[in-house]
Formats: C-alpha cells, structure tokens, sequence
DNA sequence: CCTGATGCATGCAAGTTTGG
DNA sequence: CCAAACTTGCATGCATCAGG
C-alpha cells in the first residue's frame, strides 16, 4: 500500500503528554475529571467508565497532566507501549500516554489512524529505551509514517480490521464460556459443595490420595535439559495449564521416581501471594515433565479422579477456603501438603467422577480447536495489517 | 525430606534533574 | 518554563536455600 502518499504521524495534530498529580494529596483525587494509565488503553474507544481515577481542577494546577479534548487518539508509550485508544470523553492521562489532540477528520479516519499507529508495534520494541522500564520517546512516535489513501478506503480498512478485532473478541469469549461450563457441569452433576444436597459420603483430600509428595528444589535452567520442569507460573489461576514459559532440569534416576508428574495427576501450588495459594491443575500432557518445590503433585488413588479434585477446589467455594487457609507470612503465604491432605471434600462415586472426566476431556477438546481458530484468526490480522501497512 | 524464610528480579509510580 | 530523562523507592511475584 506503499503506493499512497504518506506523512508523518507528527504532522497530523497537536502532541500533549501526560502527568500523575501527587498521590499524597488527597484532594487532588477527589474530582470529577476522569484519569488513565495505560492500563485503560485496552480498547479502540474509552470514556469516564475506563478511567482509573477522578481528579480536580486544582490536581491539573499542580502537576503535569492536563486535560485531552474528546476524540483525541491516546498512545501508551512507556507502560503498555503502543496501546492506543480514542477518548470519547475529555481526560486527562499519566506520563506514559501521549495523546494527538485536532486531528483532521476530512483528512484521516481516527479508527483508521488506530490501527496504523498499531502496526508499528514491532517497531515501536526496537525503539525502546529505559534500564528497568522501558519507553519510547515522543520523537521516534512522530517520527512513523502513515500512508493517507482516500478516506473511503481508510474506513474500509479500518472496518476490516475492527471486523478482524471482533471476531477475535467473540473467540476469546467463547474460551471464557467453556471455562465456565465446566464448573456449571460440576455443580450439576455433584451439587453445591456446601449442602451437599446429594449426600455423597465425605471425606478428607488424603482420603482420595495414592501420594502426595513436593516437587525438586533443584535450580532449572533455561537451557534445554532432560525435562521440563512445571513451575507455579505454569497453572493459571482459572485451573488451567500455560506451558508457554519453561525452563528444563535433569534428573538423576532415583530423582525420576520422585519428581516426574504424569498425565492424570494433580499439581497444587502451595507457596505464593495470598490471592494466588492453591492454583490446581490437572497435568493432562501425555509425556512426563519434572515439577518444581513449591509444587505439590497428588496422585489420585481408586477412590477419585484428578479432574474431580480439580474442579472442586476450583470451585468459588474451594477457591474461598483455599484464601482462608493460607497462612499469611511476610508477602508470601502458604498451604502445606498436611493442610492440603485435610481438606474437606464429598467423595461421590469414581464412575460418576470419572463421568465428569470424560465430559472436561471433550470440553478440553473444545477449546484446543477454539485456540486454534484464535491463532488462525490473528495470523489473518497479521497479514492484513502488514498488507495495509508496509 | 518438608517447610517457612529470605533474597532477587521485575513492575510500577513518584520525585528530581536536565536540556531545549 | 515545560517536557523529557533520569533516579529512587516500594510492591509483587518468583526462585532458592537452610534448618528442623
């Protein structure tokens, strides 16, 4: 699309940083005027529901924000580098948003510009600068290029890649409803873990444990060793595994038989921040991986299914008694396995567990296709963005 | 071997200085 | 004088270690 003429981002308006009045004046946050960080850049069009706070007149005096006109294009350029949004409302923003205030609109589509200032992302990486938090200047931001086609063929593009956005969107969404139907599946097979209106036998976790033993203490490396080895930043906080960031360790055979976690054992995070303690997972990977020290891993015995256990503790109610527990120690907290092995749990049947099983193994299934078709659909975002813009 | 403590890296926000 | 750059300090998350 090199074939348009271009100009640079700098000439389209007028650039206007940002600023964080003092935190330790109360009654700069007590206003009425909306503020953001970068954090509120998380869609194309923001207004006063998306600010992080509300300032006073009397903040703007004293510090170095200041108020952006409605309809301004807001760019994050140091926390959150080349997120970009369009304010619908006047706001004000922290130092790491500049924003570009009278923008031409006979000249350029605002969406359209969003867009084209997004796909400098790569770029705006190589530009950054900064020892422990990086940033991008506002010189290398006015400095990028934006081919102008017509305004109609701006609209299209940008429509076709709203339309890309979206359908991204609905993916995303359609990954979060399946989480949720697990639990829903859960709670209508076993009931509500509270009443257990079912009157299942009850139990202690141990009761459903074959082992429960913690993982090596040996250092992983991220160079690529034997094995794998499953870390606490490996199980979401939603019960799932993220096997996106490993690093790998070698075992000694003796060590095998101990620290190895095999497909169908659960994995329990007994040491982190207090939010965090008790993330669980199910390993369903076919090949064994080794499993860090502040892992517990269970292997379930006749009487359960991992799955179950998973989901019970993944419950909002296991997730409530999970906080309970864990004992608050100066930032970290902790379960132990004695604590996790005394757990309270109602123990239905293991055919009716392993009912449930099968049905989380389809809903899996599910979402490894959902996964598959958000990549797919971003790969297309790629290329429309690259045939657009370069 | 089990466990809690501690140290380290990174992220984040605000204060202070610099330079056009 | 203002915006940008640099500096500092605190919070959080993560990884490892050492004593019981």
């Amino acid at each position: 699309m090199s074939k348009w003429e271009k100009v640079k981002l700098g000439s389209v308006g007028q650039f206007k940083s940002g600023g964080t009045p003092s935190r330790s004046k109360n009654e700069y946050f007590e206003g009425n005027i909306p503020w953001i960080t970068t954090v509120a850049l998380k869609k194309t069009y923001i207004d006063e529901n998306d600010a992080m706070a509300f300032i006073s007149a009397e903040a703007i005096e004293n510090s170095a924000t200041k108020i952006i006109a409605a309809n301004s294009i807001m760019v994050g350029t140091r926390v959150g580098i080349g997120k970009v949004s369009i304010n619908k409302v006047p706001m004000c923003t922290s130092q790491d948003i500049i924003s570009i205030e009278n923008i031409d609109e006979k000249q350029l589509d605002k969406q359209y510009l969003v867009h084209c200032i997004k796909s400098y992302n790569c770029f705006f990486d190589t530009q950054k600068r900064g020892a422990t938090i990086q940033g991008i200047s506002s010189d290398v931001l006015k400095s990028i290029d934006i081919p102008i086609p017509p305004l109609k063929i701006q609209r299209e593009i940008a429509n076709t890649l709203d339309t890309a956005t979206s359908v991204l969107v609905m993916r995303k969404q359609q990954l979060a409803d399946l989480d949720k139907l697990t639990q829903s599946i859960f709670y209508n097979m076993f009931g509500d873990p509270v009443i257990n209106e079912n009157r299942w036998d009850t139990g202690i976790i141990k009761d459903l444990a074959e082992k429960i033993q913690y993982g090596t203490s040996e250092k992983a490396s991220v160079d690529k060793l034997t094995y794998p080895i499953v870390r606490m930043n490996n199980i979401t906080y939603q019960g799932n595994m993220d096997f996106s960031d490993m690093k790998f360790i070698d075992l000694s055979e003796s060590d095998k038989k101990k620290y190895l976690v095999y497909k169908g054992d659960l994995l329990f995070n007994r040491t982190n921040s207090k939010e965090l303690v008790g993330k669980t997972a199910v390993y369903r990977q076919e090949t064994p991986m080794a499993f860090a020290g502040y892992l517990i891993r269970l292997v379930p015995n006749e009487k359960a299914n991992s799955e179950f256990i998973s989901a019970y503790l993944n419950s909002s109610y296991g997730k409530k008694l999970l906080f309970k527990m864990a004992k608050n120690i100066v930032g970290m907290a902790n379960i132990n396995a004695q604590e996790l092995s005394n757990i309270k749990i109602y123990i239905p049947p293991i055919a009716l567990q392993n009912q449930f099983a099968t049905i989380v193994t389809k809903i899996e299934e599910q979402k490894a296709l959902v996964k598959q078709a958000i990549d797919e659909t971003r790969y297309l975002f790629d290329s429309l963005m690259s045939e657009y813009f370069e």
